[in-house]
DNA sequence: GAGAGGGATTGAAACATTTCAATGCCCGCA
DNA sequence: TGCGGGCATTGAAATGTTTCAATCCCTCTC
């Protein structure tokens, strides 16, 4: 950590003991208004049944004592909220962030509020954080889950939450899902370098236990074995623990390590694929020349790294959208609410990361 | 849009009307296991009071029933909650992704959940959520202001929200607040070109109602003014109302039709040098060799820019982790809380994008 | 001038908790 | 046998809303 990293001036100054103590409610209201409780509610929630004349009164009095509205009481008494949430994987990844805009797009114009949080694909993190949602009792969650199963999700919808998954399948349609279909995105991967003549690649996947990695995995082994290849042969799989440039920098290092080199390297996401293509520069290793490397997601940056990084891209900004809209008609639909699920067809986009194998054979 | 951006295949199955109408309570709990509310409630909160026994009976009841707590009733009695509001300004910028961890990860570990909201630099948008936010009864507010007033969050803390400035001073020290010296920020770009050599520079910035743009266009007249310069002369201001690669390419026209071609571009963060770079690519102008670029914030994937970007940074994980111990000790300094502001200081990383002018002059 | 009709307002119950004073119970000690 | 003390439990009040049946009052009609 360098030294720009501390504070370089903290000043304190200026206390203050003056925070309010005690909040006003309706109660308050309604007494400097002259009218009776209800009434006062009544001007909050269906003002279409209050004159025009006490209208204007209770709205001055709640304007003049500075009153604010105690949701979560509203809350209790009313049942439903206006709160979502969202669990990702991983808050601070571009791949998320790229998704969540969408998201809170739709939902801001639907009035709901947003409570974030990252799992940091860790089951109890994820399980502790839809406990504390529950109670909370959001309108609903988006989830990308962090392990393979969902049953805890589907108790989760038939206790009343709405929930959909964020880029993930459910199994069997019982929940509504908006997925990228990744064993193609690993397909078009795989496909685009062995067509340009590889014939051993390397690939930093991320735990086999997410569901994503598995697919993508799934996806590569078959474009292997249409090109004629031994899956197990052809592709020398890393498993990184942390799927960020830090990782792509250690899976590279075992890829060299390895006996036999391999010639491309597909990488679970675009943040691995930077650190790929930083040690490889760092190394003197020339990409694509001697290595040819593809990301995932295809990141706002992919298309300006150096060299340009061929990726696999996925609609995120729809991604979130969707998967919004869905949360939506979920609360909608009353009884007879019908799971959909969208998915969404990856696209591959080459650029100048890829390139034949130096000894074409 | 692609037609990737469709959803190549929709399919809908299975209904069901199963969600539960009605939740339990802690009355079902104190049914099934024999004993009163009070002590299902002690058992939650004060177990200690409990005798053994009885809270292995509770717990298996509640266990037994699925029972869930709900924390909003259980907020209208207890008074504070455990829920922080964080207002950015644009929640899909890169910028802000790279501090949410930061603030995450430790609110996380005080048991807070974020409702995180985007004002999309609307100062409407931003009073809407600060009401809404208030209206749940948040016990702080982690922001970064939309507009340059920050009255309104003044009073805020004086009716009990905790708050603390992001990115951002209070005037006289009557909030917390955290914050790099975008002053600094400005100069240090602005030493940098003036430096090189270059006497007129384009400086494509966001609207001057936001405090961070007019500080570091502040930095920059000074550092004109060092240099010898007339600010006035030696800097063309363009004023961008999106602040993304977008913004950039459009600001970056507007400079080229200019009579007077600036031989470097001073960027108000990355996403709009990268939007530089790459339409500088498109028409042919070789950057650095004709045309200079500098970022700010430093994301992550500027080194990784063809050409690399040099670009202004700031311990962005610091800024967050920084923001979000300060609230936590807001809330519980009881009387004697005195304002802190923590400044920390940018650096200016040099990278392959800037480089004397054409015709040094 | 009486009664019907209808809009505006009210009062009280209900929501799911926490908290705290009061009660109950058991044990030991005199 | 009676009493004080301490632990465990209870019952009821309080929190800030919404909702709904009941009431009030005014006007219109016959």
């Amino acid at each position: 950590m360098s030294d720009i990293d501390r504070p370089s001036k903290t000043s304190t100054s200026g206390s203050d003991g003056e925070r309010a103590r005690t909040r006003l409610s309706m109660v308050d209201v309604a007494a400097h208004a002259g009218v009776s409780l209800g009434t006062v509610s009544n001007v909050l929630n269906r003002p279409e049944l209050v004159a025009e004349r006490t209208q204007r009164r209770v709205r001055s009095s709640i304007a003049a004592l500075g009153f604010v509205p105690n949701a979560p009481a509203r809350q209790l008494r009313g049942g439903r909220s206006r709160t979502v949430g969202v669990v990702v994987r991983e808050i601070g990844s571009p791949y998320f962030s790229e998704i969540l805009p969408g998201i809170e797009s739709k939902l801001a114009k639907e009035q709901f509020l947003l409570m974030v949080c990252s799992s940091d694909d860790s089951p109890d993190k994820e399980a502790y954080y839809l406990k504390t949602l529950e109670e909370h009792r959001v309108a609903g969650i988006l989830i990308s889950p962090a392990g393979d199963d969902i049953e805890h999700l589907i108790e989760l919808r038939q206790r009343g939450v709405g929930v959909v998954l964020l880029d993930r399948l459910g199994v069997g349609s019982q929940l509504c899902a908006v997925a990228v279909n990744n064993v193609q995105g690993g397909d078009l991967a795989g496909d685009h370098l062995f067509s340009l003549g590889h014939r051993r690649i390397g690939f930093l996947n991320g735990p086999s236990t997410v569901r994503q990695c598995a697919d993508r995995r799934e996806g590569l082994h078959r474009a292997a074995r249409r090109a004629g290849l031994d899956p197990d042969e052809a592709i020398s799989e890393i498993t990184l623990s942390v799927l960020n440039a830090q990782g792509g920098e250690t899976g590279l290092a075992q890829l060299l390590d390895d006996g036999r080199r391999p010639s491309a390297i597909f990488c679970i996401n675009d943040m691995v694929a930077v650190g790929v293509l930083r040690d490889l520069a760092k190394r003197g290793i020339a990409a694509p020349g001697e290595m040819s490397v593809v990301g995932y997601d295809d990141v706002e940056f992919a298309a300006l790294l150096s060299p340009a990084l061929t990726s696999i891209r996925m609609p995120k900004q729809q991604l979130g959208q969707a998967a919004a809209e869905l949360l939506v008609t979920d609360f909608r639909a009353d009884d007879n609410h019908w799971h959909q699920e969208i998915v969404f067809q990856p696209e591959l986009i080459i650029r100048a990361s890829t390139a034949p194998p130096p000894t074409s054979g």
